[in-house]
RNA sequence: GUGGAUGUAGCUCAGCUGGUAGAGCUCCAGAUUGUGGUUCUGGCUGUCGCGGGUUCGAGCCCCGUCAUCCACCCCA
């Protein structure tokens, strides 16, 4: 049997309806704050990735789908969209656009790591970027936009986690300093975080053994480091937030994988995940659009939300809040000549926006099980006595009432 | 890449200390001819993940392998 690749999954109704609503949410809850949509392409130039990204990084080292095209080029399947949303926004010049560019997006992403709950090799983001300012105000919209969106969506329970991990001048520092202090200590450390003392030492702060605790305690904060621009715009975001009634705590101790995260980073997590209880993560990049060769600057910050992740919260915890479909009319018909006046029927009924399911095969007493399955509001049972009389027995199928009626009473009953 | 758990009908699972497979749901047909949601009757579906081994005999034991899930790593 030829099966769904590992990692990879069909999603099949009834749950794509819930994707749906998410998507649907999205685009009008963006739209509010005048987002457009961006699609950029499922692969890329791998270079685009390694410089975006992050040489370095977990995600280009070891967890790309990249591999030669017949013309010797090196193309990768996008393990994200911010870096492909800066080369778009790059290469046709949108800051040559009126005001703000503000892009949402949504769409398979990539990475080859080992599946378990809540992550996928073939996973969707839905994500926006508002690229141009580096002012706090806009890292506060951001975020408040992506708060209101998962209130919109009925998520309930979520924590709204933001941290600044310096600019380039106020991070390097920070790392140096972690770096020797890691050194003196190093006996001390999990395997894992010997290494990381040395590759990675931001990641340290986040381990999760809890033999490193009492190291990580001792470890100085990123916010001893900032510089005084930098706590500012801070202490400003931080500020809208307050403003806006959205709550957060602050984690200096947040760190996040993309190599071309500056200043603002947040993350929001919701229990019902497990382990990858990240539903998304978002912060500024302001210098990632020059290392992509860019000539302006363009600052931006963005997020991206684990779709996966976020239905999956939603099914946990908010089952009550998807919509289910609905079938206003099954249409049954006995004979020929009753399934072409049902057929006309369900024409009509459609054009005034009911949703009509025609049962095509089955005596009535089957074809009514199966409307009744189907969760059919009301059904039309047509067969030689109603067409002689030119009606249709309508039956509510909650109360099983049901009465004969002329073609304009049954339309009447749309709406 | 590392570790743990699990793999029995379409789905959820049972199967005692080894004696060649079961339940519920689903699906199909029916309970006098045009009436569902309850009930009843009957029926279909399995190389017990795959390959080896031990044994008179293995779904149950051993080895290998694959897959899935969970966790680590990392992230969405």
């Amino acid at each position: 049997m030829i099966r769904a690749v590992k990692g990879t999954r069909d999603l099949l109704p009834p749950d794509t309806s819930v994707w749906n609503y998410v998507e649907q949410s999205a685009r009008d809850l963006f739209g509010r704050y005048r987002y457009q949509e961006i699609r950029t392409p499922i692969f890329e130039q791998t270079e685009l990735f390694s410089r975006g990204v992050g040489e370095e990084t977990d995600i280009v080292t070891k967890e790309m789908y990249t591999w030669e095209d017949r013309d010797g080029s090196s193309l990768t399947l996008r393990p994200e969209n911010t870096a492909s949303v800066i080369r778009a926004f790059i290469e046709h010049g949108l800051h040559q656009q009126p005001g703000l560019q503000k892009l949402y997006y949504m769409g398979p992403m990539f990475r080859r790591e080992r599946p378990q709950k809540g992550r996928f090799r073939q996973f969707y983001q839905i994500g926006a970027e508002m690229i141009g300012s580096e002012s706090p105000l806009v890292d506060g919209e951001v975020i408040e936009m992506v708060v209101r969106y998962l209130e919109a969506v009925g998520l309930r329970d979520f924590k709204l986690l933001i941290n600044s991990v310096g600019d380039a001048e106020s991070r390097g520092r920070y790392v140096a300093a972690l770096r020797e202090q890691l050194a003196g200590v190093k006996e001390q450390l999990s395997a894992d975080n010997q290494r990381r003392a040395e590759t990675n030492p931001l990641r340290v702060l986040d381990s999760k053994d809890p033999q490193d605790e009492p190291v990580i305690t001792t470890l100085p904060s990123i916010h001893e480091f900032l510089n005084a621009e930098t706590k500012e715009h801070f202490a400003a975001v931080c500020a809208y937030l307050d403003d806006a009634d959205v709550s957060y705590e602050v984690r200096p101790r947040l760190v996040r994988g993309l190599d071309y995260y500056t200043r603002t980073t947040f993350e929001i997590v919701h229990g019902a995940l497990g382990a990858q209880n990240s539903v998304l993560g978002g912060g500024r990049y302001d210098g990632l659009a020059e290392s992509l060769g860019s000539r302006v600057r363009a600052p931006g910050i963005g997020f991206s939300i684990g779709a996966d992740r976020l239905v999956m919260s939603l099914q946990e915890t908010a089952a009550g809040t998807i919509p289910v479909p609905v079938v206003d009319f099954a249409l049954i018909s006995m004979g020929d000549a009753a399934m072409r006046r049902n057929l006309a029927l369900a024409r009509s009924l459609r054009r005034k926006g009911a949703v009509v399911e025609v049962l095509f095969d089955g005596k009535l007493k089957r074809a009514l099980d199966l409307a009744n399955r189907l969760g059919a509001r009301r059904t039309v049972i047509l067969g030689d006595d109603e067409l002689s009389r030119g009606a249709f027995m309508v039956k509510d199928m909650a109360s099983g009432e049901q009465s004969e009626l002329g073609e304009a009473d049954v339309l009447n009953l749309v709406g």
